[in-house]
Formats: structure tokens, C-alpha cells, sequence
DNA sequence: AAAAAAT
């Protein structure tokens, strides 16, 4: 997106605070080469806007926003997407991903209206944030066309967005629950939307929506053009891409920059009750234009924003238990400089798109290493020189070797003057607590299993047994009519089905529940 | 362990 992100952040900074205008590559396009001169002669080589095929109205909407030139995503998908293929993104925010699908969409929407409670197009986005960034996209593309869109996220009222719906959307953006509470309500076709888009993938997988996903996808006519995009390209993900696309044109791009070129890093050891005041020491200490920190727990970020705003700083919270109304007021205030300081959980540590963000700090080492790569890629964009500091406690060890393994180098050791710095500690720490519950699950185990009466292997296919006997009842010609009726409604067909194993004899212990269960000893 | 998303 460095097209759209390095313009797009001038373009805040008219409406409100001061973004700083000093990138280098202002109307950069290609990312992948940042320390070449924005020469003349280059400039002409990339491509346009105006070559990709979109009609006018999007094309004086996408000049208004003073872009000229794709991103390497925006220049390969466009064109496809208006073929109509199916596209296989494999992209993360920051190449310029949601322009390539919401300008095409644009396009093929154009010609034709919506029809009430039929969206023509869905877009599905892990977030509500994220789900709000694009449909702000829409609007802002779609300002000279007189196409409608509908945001579908929870935590919002219903009522509002069924009203939108009855009147017939072009653009349905959702969060998979509510959507799919809405359609089961019955406020929903989606038999006429024939554009979807499945965005960030891999998050999707992570946060357990891909049972969602599927059963969204299984409402949608199986006749439609399908855009998937995931930041990585696990087996997993490949499996679901198979499933959704039909002979999908595949896209991949890279980083938009490295993470190693320009983002600088450091780490402090700190004791915990020290981590605040180190914190601030930090937010004093650098040039920060604007900052998000990441707290690995709601509670934590509560109580951190409230005392760096005791502490005379301008910061406000983010997470997954605040009032929507709060999140989305929040993320504006951060977004036009208002605010300086987000304090967040890991809602934001992936795919929010905040422009010319100067500093990440991790007032905790995240759980997973991919999360301390997300975390410090919200920084270090477009070519500019980022910040990422991260604070340790001594008994974190384990949790910064790993993210040291899957960077691939080490993250520099800090000294925050005035704050005392510690080594690691060789206490064993939490793996006793564990190392016992583990002792207690290994030793219960195996005995309680063998204590259970019947050797598994007849238990297991006595299961079956009961169901086959009842169903041959059923066939009896000469049944109860009572037991004949019931047992017509409960079983499928094929009453003539031959008896194997014991039939109707089924031996009475057989046919007690397995106990196997309330023989492990409750002892957790 | 935590976070996200439907009420």
C-alpha cells in the first residue's frame, strides 16, 4: 500500500495534526527498492492508474486522493479482477491489498443496483476495526459512483443495519458473526452476491472463524468470482483457498520492506513493578511522533492508559472489551493525531493500517514470536525508519528466544537510564508449577483406563450394536406399531439392511455407558 | 497463558 499510504497520510495531516511529510519516497510505488532516487525517467516506467481499466468516476476519485501510480498488488490483481477471475492474494496490509479488490469491485458493481436484502458483493474481515478501514475505502473510491454499502459488525445496533439492508446493498462488509446471526434471522439472501472476498485468511484461521467462513461460503451461489487473501501461505490456508477459488490467478508480493532495514529495535530487562516507569522513561526519551503500545491483556491496557494519562501523556485504550463506540472514536482520535499514544491489546498487532506510525513498544514480550513481528511491523513503513522497543522481565527468557530464532538475529539489549536493568533469571519459574500437573495427567492416565471394565475393543464396537438392532426391529414386518412408527422417523432407510455382529442379542453389559470418564480420578 | 468474534 505505499502508494496509497504514503499519500494518504499527508492527506490526514490537512484535516487535522501534523503528520510528519518527510519520506524520501512520497510518491513511491514500488517498495521494493527504497533507496533508489525517485528519478523522472523510473517514474515513467511504473505503471498507472489510468492503464488499469477503471472508468472515470473511479479513476477522478483515485486522482483526488493524489495517487498515480498501483502498488506491485494493486497493478497485477486490478486487471484480473475485472475479468472476472478468482484471485489468490497472498499479501499483507501495507502492500496496498484493499485498493486491489475494493477499485475493481467499484468497477463491476457500476453497472447495475442493488436489490433489497440482496447484497450484490461481501467482503469478510477478522476485525470490526478492519471491517470499518475498508469500508472507509469504499467510501472514499466509490464518492462519484452512487453505489450504497453496509457495515455488519457486532456491537452495533441491529435494527440500523437490517434497515440498510431492506433497502438493498451493492457492498455488504462483515465480521462472520454477525452476519451470519443476521442471515439466520432471516434479514439476509445472499443468493444474489456474486463477489466475495475473504480477507486476511491466516487471521481468520488463528481467531477459529474458518467453520464460519465456510458455512458463509456455502450460502453464496457457487457461481461467483471469489478474492482471497492471506499474509502467508500455510498448508492449511492452501487447503481453504483450494476449497473457495476456482482456477485462481495467484498474486504474491512481499514485504513491502524488509523488517530488519528499517525498523530499529531494543530490549530491556526490567523488574516488573519497574516496567511503567521504564515505559515512560522511553516515551520521554524518544522523538516519538506517534506511539502504539501492546499489552498482552485487556486489563493491563486499561490500567497502563490510565496511569500514562495520569502521567500527563496523551493516550487512550484499545481493545476487545471496550464499547464500539469507544473503539472506532479511538482509533480516529490516533489516526488524525489527536491522540499520541494507543495503548492495545493484540486487536491492532495485525492489519491496522495507521500511517507514518513512528514507535511500537511492547510493554509485554507477546506470547507467540509471529506476534512480535506483527506487533513491530505496525512501524518502519514506506522506507521510513521505525522504532520498536520491547520490555522484558527476567523471567521471560524463553519468550524472547523464540522470537530471536524466528527473526533470525537478536534483538539489542537497551539500558533506560535511571531504571535499573536485570539479567535473566535461571530460575526453573513457571515449569514447576506445570512440570506437576503434568506428573499428575501422565501417572492418572493409564491406570484409570485399564480399570474400565471392557476391553476397548468390544466396548467400541458395542457402540453400534444397540442402533443396529433397533433398526433391525424396524424392519420386522410384524412390529409393535408404536416401536415401528418411532423408529421410521428416527432412522433413515434400508430396513432390510442384513443383522451382523450380535443383532438382536446384544449383551446387557454391553449396552451400559462407557465409564471410562468418571474413572479418571478428579483431582484438578 | 491471551486475544478476537454473536447475544
Amino acid at each position: 500500500m505505499s502508494a496509497k499510504k504514503t499519500s494518504s497520510a499527508p492527506a490526514r495531516s490537512a484535516k487535522k495534526a501534523a503528520a510528519p511529510a518527510s519520506a524520501a519516497s512520497t510518491d513511491g510505488v514500488a517498495p521494493t527498492d527504497t533507496s533508489a532516487p525517485a528519478d523522472a525517467a523510473e517514474q515513467e516506467a511504473q505503471p498507472l492508474f489510468s492503464e488499469l481499466g477503471l472508468s472515470e468516476p473511479i479513476q477522478q476519485a483515485i486522482d483526488e486522493m493524489g495517487y498515480r501510480h498501483p502498488t506491485p498488488i494493486q497493478a497485477q490483481a486490478i486487471p484480473y479482477v475485472l475479468m472476472g477471475r478468482d484471485v489468490l492474494g497472498v499479501a499483507q496490509t501495507g502492500t496496498g491489498k484493499t485498493a486491489s479488490f475494493t477499485l475493481p469491485m467499484l468497477e463491476i458493481l457500476s453497472g447495475s443496483r442493488a436489490r433489497a436484502r440482496m447484497p450484490r458483493s461481501l467482503i469478510l474481515e477478522p476485525t470490526r476495526e478492519l471491517a470499518l478501514q475498508v469500508a472507509e475505502n469504499f467510501v472514499n473510491y466509490g464518492k462519484h459512483l452512487k453505489l450504497t454499502h453496509a457495515l455488519l459488525i457486532g456491537g452495533e445496533s441491529m435494527a440500523e443495519q437490517k434497515e440498510v439492508l431492506n433497502r438493498g446493498v451493492d457492498v455488504l462488509i462483515a465480521t462472520p458473526g454477525r452476519l451470519i446471526d443476521l442471515f439466520e434471522r432471516g434479514g439476509l439472501l445472499l443468493t444474489q452476491t456474486k463477489l466475495l472476498v475473504i480477507d486476511e485468511a491466516d487471521r481468520m484461521l488463528d481467531m477459529g472463524f474458518i467453520p464460519d467462513i465456510e458455512k458463509i461460503v456455502g450460502m453464496l451461489s457457487p457461481l461467483r468470482q471469489t478474492m482471497f487473501f492471506s499474509a502467508t501461505m500455510a498448508p492449511e490456508i492452501r487447503r481453504l483457498a483450494d476449497m473457495f477459488l476456482r482456477n485462481p490467478k495467484e498474486i504474491t508480493v512481499s514485504r513491502p520492506s524488509s523488517v530488519a532495514s528499517t525498523i530499529e529495535t531494543g530490549l530491556a530487562i526490567v523488574d516488573a513493578k519497574e516496567k511503567r516507569r521504564a515505559l515512560r522513561k522511553l516515551l520521554r526519551a524518544s522523538d516519538m511522533q506517534n506511539a502504539i503500545v501492546f499489552c498482552n491483556r485487556k486489563r493491563d491496557v486499561d490500567v497502563l492508559c490510565k496511569s500514562l494519562i495520569k502521567h500527563g501523556f496523551s493516550a487512550g485504550p484499545l481493545h476487545g472489551d471496550l464499547a464500539q463506540s469507544l473503539r472506532f472514536s479511538t482509533l480516529e482520535a490516533f489516526k488524525s493525531g489527536e491522540l499520541k499514544i494507543l495503548v492495545c491489546s493484540d486487536i491492532a498487532a495485525r492489519g491496522i493500517d495507521i500511517g507514518g506510525l513512528s514507535h511500537v513498544f511492547n510493554f509485554d514480550v507477546p506470547f507467540h514470536a509471529e506476534d512480535y513481528v506483527h506487533r513491530i511491523g505496525r512501524t518502519g513503513r514506506a522506507g521510513r525508519t521505525g522504532h520498536a522497543y520491547t520490555l522484558a522481565t527476567p523471567d521471560e527468557e524463553a519468550l524472547v528466544q523464540a522470537i530471536e530464532k524466528l527473526t533470525g538475529k537478536p534483538i539489542p539489549r537497551i539500558e533506560i537510564p535511571g531504571v535499573e536493568t536485570l539479567e535473566w533469571s535461571d530460575e526453573p519459574r513457571a515449569a514447576n508449577g506445570r512440570r506437576k500437573s503434568a506428573r499428575k495427567g501422565n501417572a492418572a492416565a493409564p491406570a484409570p483406563q485399564q480399570a474400565v471394565p471392557a476391553p476397548p475393543a468390544v466396548a467400541e464396537e458395542a457402540i453400534p450394536a444397540p442402533r443396529k438392532s433397533r433398526r433391525a426391529q424396524g424392519g420386522n414386518a410384524g412390529g409393535a406399531s408404536t416401536s415401528t412408527r418411532r423408529d421410521s422417523g428416527l432412522l433413515p432407510s434400508a430396513p432390510d439392511q442384513p443383522v451382523t455382529g450380535f443383532g438382536n442379542d446384544v449383551p446387557a453389559f454391553m449396552q451400559l455407558p462407557r465409564r471410562e470418564k468418571s474413572v479418571i480420578p478428579a483431582d484438578e
